[in-house]
DNA sequence: CATGAATGAGGCTTCATTCAT
DNA sequence: TATGAATGAAGCCTCATTCAT
């Protein structure tokens, strides 16, 4: 979505624009956010930034790509899909998901702003889209899982993977609620270091892996 | 937090009113909604929207004031909450509620819509507010669950909780998915009527507190 | 410029209006303060104080003339205007006028407030009035000090009485600037106590007078 | 306070919007002044004005400063501070002062407004800054001609700076009572030229001066 | 005589985008 | 390629006043 010209940039220019539009974007949900904040924060001239970007939707698409593809980068480096059984492979999966979430406040609440951009016209249901990548990310596992006889057939696999995308999306939340922090402060502070201990996310895995595995009951 | 004058308006134009920003609250999130729109849709002039309601902040926390008693009325009018057993009881209510989303689609949108307020300072934390409204009212019965051994102890209850108060609130989304509608179809149509059968809507829940009581293993 | 209407309202009824107005023109320049704000304190309809009163022009008239007419009976109240020799008496008129101001500050504000009125045409000059009469008044005495060869005959008495009167109106700011407290706590204190001893007042007013007497020079 | 934008404008256009604002701010007090007025007869779009200044209270206090500096340039090169006897000296400040203010009323009325600016919270006590700094530039003179003896020193230095202070900022009042003419005139009909003869002026001053020297007695 | 609902003009400010240089 | 000045629609909100009941 950028053009040439942008990706021409210095590295360090294009960085600070980067930065720039990232913050503004997590902190604020499209409509709201301000391509003359932008400009101001990253010091660049209006002009320059309809150089770059044909309009304020593009930009936004850029950098939710951006995110995205960080985050995939940073999951698949960090995992080794095969080795697991399906519920380890379940946990670590979203273990990694929420490292990156935590060390990477700016990226992640980036994409939870979009998936939360349920109202807006102009953004061609980009929540919906975002939601069904996920969907359909964790449907192979579900259904991989019900081939080999690890995960029950007699419910519907869409069902499976939605609850467990759903549950990625709020991982978080419920770890800032248990810990006491939110992502304003860890953007706010700068980022980089997990806000507890990964023995304590861990933790918190191993139960929700637990439940999702087998149930409320006794 | 509406005047008195407003409660004094006759019960036709009240509606108007409220039915305009319904609509418009419900179709954008708090910052996109526009009370030039409502004035203009509701045919009344600006300055007397301003004896109604103080801000566009005092109208907004009144219709989801409205919205939310609604659907508690509905959900209380609806079950009985003594006679079930827990994992009866749960289902019922998110039938109940499910029910009310359905065929109240403006209120049920701007409540989600609230939900998804996280990064309007101006709204002192609505969102946060809602959620943890709803994760106490769930975990008095995963706690009355634990007490009576229907419900694992090994687990924590603000966890139990809070899954099955996020799921809850995107219950919605899964079948609209399933049977192919959206929200807004609802809401520019006009609502009152289930665009499902009960008894789909029903298959789906029952679905879905298995896995919460028996889990996704074999 | 009040109606019958409001002539004949109860006491209670008519002072809690007045004080309402009074309030918000003492802490608001004329087209500053607002209507609506002094019906909604002094808890009385719009239609009412619109029967009471022309207009907003006609409401401030009034007050002024209020106040004006209380400073002026405090000031006949309390001097004696014979028994004195001309710098004598004018010591004690700013004395006296000082003590009003002091222990009235709301109804000196508006007055202060008016004077300041220098460039809104709907009020016809006011400023310029009330500046005038000040001016006039103290003529009388400069001319017969004058007469009396108690006040030099070389100089205008026209700047002498524009001095002393000009003086009197900032005498104020002297004295609370000296002791350190300002208009607005008094105001919203409430008022009846001088916030410095007589004694002070009486000092500061001694070194004026012999300025205005003898002058700077050695 | 203005932005790299206005500054970087052509002196024609600059000068333009300076002089309706001049205009503006000059005939109404700080609140009644209309950003909208301004822009109309500046002929530029609001948008432009809000990249020259970021709110109405920096447009002020740039035009304020504005003044400010070119009143004491003014004086600054018609005035010779050593060279003259306290008196002489206190005369020429008033004289020269007194000219600026009637050959740029409205730079003068500017200022005046802003010295009656005493109810506008929002302008952090202006009023009160101005007539402290006022207040202090004369205090040096005052305490000078106390070490010198040429001044009493009974009386407190604060009381004699602060009455030739707020005398300088009412001289032009009474010349303009005693010639016949008003602020407003000069403004709305241009400036440059002195409405009465310097002659005159002097004559007044040197009353003024008598009276502050000598005192009123015979 | 009291009420209070209605009004619309006008207030300040922000916005994404364009285009001549 | 970079700039930054220009725009005008739209945002929320306040106001003094009127008039039917």
């Amino acid at each position: 979505m950028p053009s040439k010209t942008f990706l021409n940039l210095s590295e360090e220019k294009r960085n600070k624009i980067i930065e720039a539009a990232l913050n503004e974007f997590s902190l604020n949900d499209y409509n709201s956010a301000s391509i003359n904040n932008i400009v101001k924060v990253a010091d660049i001239s209006k002009g320059s930034m309809y150089q770059y970007f044909d309009n304020k939707k593009s930009l936004y698409l850029y950098l939710l790509e951006l995110a995205s593809e960080k985050k995939l980068n940073y999951i698949s480096e960090n995992i080794d899909i095969k080795s697991d059984k399906i519920f380890n492979l379940i946990k670590k999966m979203h273990l990694v998901g929420a490292k990156f979430d935590l060390t990477n406040p700016k990226y992640s609440m980036l994409i939870i702003n979009a998936i939360n951009e349920t109202t807006n016209d102009e953004l061609d249901n980009i929540s919906s889209k975002l939601k069904e990548k996920s969907d359909q990310f964790f449907n192979k596992y579900i259904q991989e899982g019900q081939r080999n006889n690890l995960i029950r057939n007699d419910l519907d696999d869409e069902l499976l993977s939605f609850l467990i995308s759903r549950f990625s999306m709020v991982l978080i939340e419920y770890v800032s609620k248990k810990y006491n922090f939110t992502y304003l402060d860890l953007i706010k502070k700068g980022e980089n270091k997990l806000p507890l201990p990964e023995k304590e996310l861990e933790k918190i895995l191993k139960q929700f892996i637990t439940v999702f595995k087998d149930g409320f009951k006794v």
